[in-house]
RNA sequence: GCCGCGGUAGUAUAGCCCGGCCAAGUAUGCGGGCCUUUCAAGCCCGUGACCCGGGUUCAAAUCCCGGCCGCGGCACCA
């Protein structure tokens, strides 16, 4: 080794090639890898156990799919079990929301996710209850039911081992419990605290609440109403039921680091074994409002079209925007397990959904803000044209007939100035028009040629275009952080096939979502509108 | 302020644990070209990063120390 450093670069380099040229193509197949999940900590084929804990207070965005996804995802990679548990164990200030529970699972379901097992905490109660005593019995927890002021006093001043309530027999305290649990206390006088390190160099872990009380005939919970009054906390519920539940990997975002040094002093006390656990950083999608307090503020004020509204990093928004599940599920892979936080750029995420919708997508004709053109001098009376729906003519196709000797047609307004640029224009698919004259709200053309070659040799610009017979209106829905334009335009007459959902190619424009067909009475489609993707 | 965790191209990520296959890979973006009846797709070429400073070592993106910057937590929320 020693030698070969001594040699000068160029040497080494000759060598390497000469000689061990195996080093570099064992390289070369390395690379050639497919890129999956870093194996996970400790984990064997089958004895896996992963969850996803969602708090029912909202749907999910991208920012809670992403442990979704990725523990899901090692359930598969391991062929072990995925848990889904609602966490609804604060009727007050998280108070849970009733349709929030179906609307999780729906996105769960629509982004391929199917759990073995599903839990809601709230129904779970007597189980909590049962851990408490033995946590009191085993002088873990203790009642503390002086002001919040008093314990705060003696935390801050490093004097937690001297707070009379910590200093409680284990008789004494059990009683209290059964006192809390018989509403003997009103909300605020009374919560049972885990016995942590009294100086634990983090103040917010030092006897943290187990338990607290909460009036749920104030604030009734969605599913089990005003039938308890003592609650447990973040950290007690989900601490024991990860064990319970037999969980042996826990992936989360970091915002929970604390929270497992904090949930450790329950294990160690019940003699439990704490699972592993995989904290990642925070993720952020550029051009989109992600914040479930602003997203929650604008659902309830009624701005938006819905949990769905295609502005809204909801997994719904998405959805409605045009994303594919297996898009959403690429980039969370992509993303990974990193501690860092990341903010994906919206082209990332619009470049893998592409590549996905791309060869199912149909081609359609829309103009936006529609010009007419008329057409003189047609050598026909009628003539079909067969457009393909995709070049990869996987798609089928459609017909245009165009009538002679004139006719109207519409191209967009924005392609004004391509017209000017330009005598000979070919209109798609079709045939190719030389332009006369153009007002402002008027264009006329007169039939030019009908081949592509004539158009090539002329270097005409190729644009797409509507009969004004036939076509039907189109409302393009554009999102834009906060904003949602809305473009009016014409789209061809196969745009009545369409159906809802349905992802196609504007051409020209980009990709989007057919978001409502409306129709009259007797079934004819009035006018259609789309949600705008990406590019 | 206190506690904890990080910093690789515009963005996202691989490599870091276990120093040498790293002259730092991949995707996307961007620039150029080819192809093409779309401004889509495809193909080719190019572009561009190890936060800074010390140290250890024959050898540092990788180990150590200091700084700077960023993020998270500090609830009777989850």
């Amino acid at each position: 080794m020693r030698e070969v450093n001594s040699l000068p670069l160029e040497e080494q380099k000759r060598l390497l090639e000469e000689e061990y040229s195996w080093v570099l193509e064992t390289r070369k197949k390395r690379e050639e890898k497919e890129k999956t999940l870093p194996p996970l900590p400790g984990a064997a084929e089958g004895r896996v156990v992963t969850r996803f804990a969602p708090n029912p207070d909202f749907a999910i965005h991208l920012g809670n799919a992403r442990p979704a996804i990725l523990s899901y995802e090692y359930k598969v990679m391991y062929k072990g079990k995925f848990i889904l548990r609602f966490e609804d164990t604060d009727p007050r200030t998280k108070t849970p929301l009733p349709e929030a529970y179906e609307l999780i699972r729906r996105d769960l379901e629509w982004l391929g996710i199917k759990w073995d097992e599903e839990y809601i905490q709230s129904l779970r109660m007597p189980i909590y209850y049962d851990i408490a005593r033995r946590l009191i019995e085993n002088g873990c927890a203790y009642i503390d039911d002086r002001p919040g002021h008093e314990y705060r006093e003696y935390r801050n001043k490093g004097m937690l081992e001297k707070y009379p309530p910590r200093l409680r027999s284990v008789e004494e305290n059990l009683d209290l419990w059964e006192k809390m649990l018989e509403g003997v206390f009103s909300e605020g006088e009374a919560v049972l605290r885990v016995k942590t390190d009294p100086n634990h160099p983090d103040p917010s872990i030092r006897d943290w609440v187990a338990f607290r009380i909460i009036d749920t005939g104030k604030h009734p919970h969605p599913i089990v109403g005003d039938k308890y009054v003592v609650w447990p906390t973040y950290n007690l519920a989900a601490g024991v039921d990860d064990h319970l539940l037999g969980v042996t990997h826990i992936l989360r975002a970091k915002e929970h680091m604390q929270n497992t040094e904090k949930q450790k002093y329950v294990y160690e006390c019940l003699g439990w074994k704490y699972p592993e656990v995989i904290h990642f950083g925070r993720l952020k999608l550029e051009g989109f409002i992600m914040s479930k307090s602003t997203l929650k503020k604008l659902y309830e004020a009624g701005t938006a079209s819905g949990i769905d509204d295609p502005r809204f990093a909801t997994i719904a928004g998405l959805r409605r925007r045009g994303f594919t599940a297996e898009a959403i599920r690429k980039l969370i892979l992509e993303v990974g397990v990193k501690y860092t936080d990341a903010s994906i750029s919206f082209t990332n995420l619009a470049a893998i959904n592409r590549s996905i919708i791309d060869p199912m997508a149909r081609r359609i004709m829309v103009v936006l803000d529609p010009v007419p053109m008329l057409v003189e001098g047609i050598p026909w009376g009628e003539k079909s044209f067969e457009i393909p729906y995709h070049p990869n003519g996987r798609l089928g196709s459609r017909t245009i007939t165009v009538p002679g000797p004139s006719t109207t047609i519409y191209v967009s307004r924005s392609d004004l100035d391509l017209l000017r640029g330009a005598k000979i224009v070919r209109l798609m698919e079709a045939f190719n028009v030389e332009i006369t004259s153009i007002g402002v709200n008027e264009i006329k053309a007169r039939y030019h040629s009908q081949g592509l070659e004539e158009a090539r040799k002329h270097g005409a610009p190729i644009i797409q275009w509507v009969l004004a017979g036939g076509s039907i209106p189109i409302e393009l829905v554009v999102p834009e952080g906060l904003d949602l334009y809305h473009k009016m335009g014409l789209a061809e007459e196969a745009a009545k096939s369409l159906r809802r959902d349905e992802l196609v190619q504007l051409v020209r424009i980009g990709f989007a979502r057919i978001d409502a067909i409306e129709g009259d009475e007797r079934g004819n489609v009035r006018r259609v509108v789309a949600i705008f993707s990406h590019e």
